[in-house]
DNA sequence: CGAATACTTGATCCGCATCAAGTGCCGTGG
DNA sequence: CCACGGCACTTGATGCGGATCAAGTATTCG
């Protein structure tokens, strides 16, 4: 029920994806844009961000190359509620509307792994949900700072960041940062943040 | 690309599905039990809910009559991450694993009637999730007595229910609803809320 | 090397959760 | 049909987490 992607669906992909260039904080789209295509990150790390009136901005999703974006709009039929932003350097292949109609009705195998791909995420984003009201702020920030650690180590995150996709701020994640660093649970060197107990980090 | 369920789709579940009846309160599953089944209501409301350490509990998604539900679970390949409670006694019908992979098998719009189903949801979540962290009470309890109250307009939601929708409390409710009640946007008579004022609610 | 960006620290303030101590509805059984 | 028990609601007092503001210092990158 639930298999991969076939190599044959990956060929075809291949043959139809169209490859583009982007720079860090280059966006792909933006928000209440209509979507015309998917999109598959082949290398680099874009953030699904939302900013609010008073200029906050909020890191709903985070996609690391091999994965698709944009879909969740076009499944959807809505507008984009968000936009994606390249948090580093990116190449994205671009997959038509009309391709990726025609892939759904050849492979079948393709929805239900897109089906999949988004049951995962809304779980993702209810628990994310619930955390944000339970949890205080050191207990976000910790849990953050393994999730982006581990989803790209290699990316220089920022407090801001940590701040934007935890539902905190800057200020707030350095203090948080420092108490962590007094705890002995992380290391911070220059403004990079080093994991010393990850265990103790997600039980704080 | 996105077309409704056809009449034979409908037929074929008609004839598979079973129908139980449950009394409010009633859980059709709990929290990390494995999905086995697809869910249909048929009559009544149903919540998904997730309980805390503490006991806080958070209303995630509401179904009413006519939606499928257990199905994110199913989909993903996860234990259940909320559990399914009767918020009024409810008419459910089962469609075994067995039969729903047959159905996505022969029926491929089923698969993305559901892609567009989750989709909608994973939106309406990650909007949401921004809401929490950005307004205040009185604006999250606003949308939700507007939103809960056309989803289920016969059903009498409880300060409790209202304040677990918006990840709140129900004395904190209490005190904007009379607060809501001064603005002249609301009326409370027994327990029932009436809305005066729906746009006004909508952008206080 | 210089400028821009990212980080740091302390002071202040406010929203709302929490606690406590009630009152009022409402359905149930006698 | 009315009384009673329980659940839902109400109101005020209190405390605190973390946002916000301000005024810096440190890094990094072109």
């Amino acid at each position: 029920m639930f298999k991969k992607i076939s190599s044959q669906l990956k060929d075809e992909i291949e043959s139809v994806k169209i490859k583009h260039q982007y720079k860090k904080k280059q966006f792909i789209y933006k928000v209440s844009e209509s979507p015309t295509e998917l999109y598959l990150l082949e290398h680099g790390l874009i953030g699904l961000v939302f900013t609010c009136e008073n200029g906050n901005d909020h890191l709903l999703r985070i996609f690391k190359s091999g994965q698709f974006f944009g879909h969740r709009s076009l499944f959807s039929g809505e507008l984009y509620h968000g936009s994606s932003i390249c948090l580093e350097d990116c190449e994205i292949s671009f997959i038509d509307k009309k391709n990726i109609n025609t892939l759904i009705q050849k492979y079948p195998e393709f929805t239900v792994f897109l089906l999949k791909y988004i049951s995962i995420d809304l779980g993702k984003c209810e628990t994310h949900r619930i955390r944000i009201s339970e949890k205080e702020v050191i207990q976000r920030a910790a849990d953050a700072i393994v999730y982006l650690s581990e989803l790209a180590p290699e990316h220089k995150w920022t407090r801001l960041e940590i701040a934007q996709y935890c539902e905190s701020t800057s200020t707030t994640i350095v203090k948080v940062l420092s108490k962590l660093e007094k705890l002995g649970m992380i290391k911070q060197s220059g403004h990079r943040i080093l994991i010393l107990n990850r265990e103790g980090l997600l039980k704080i």
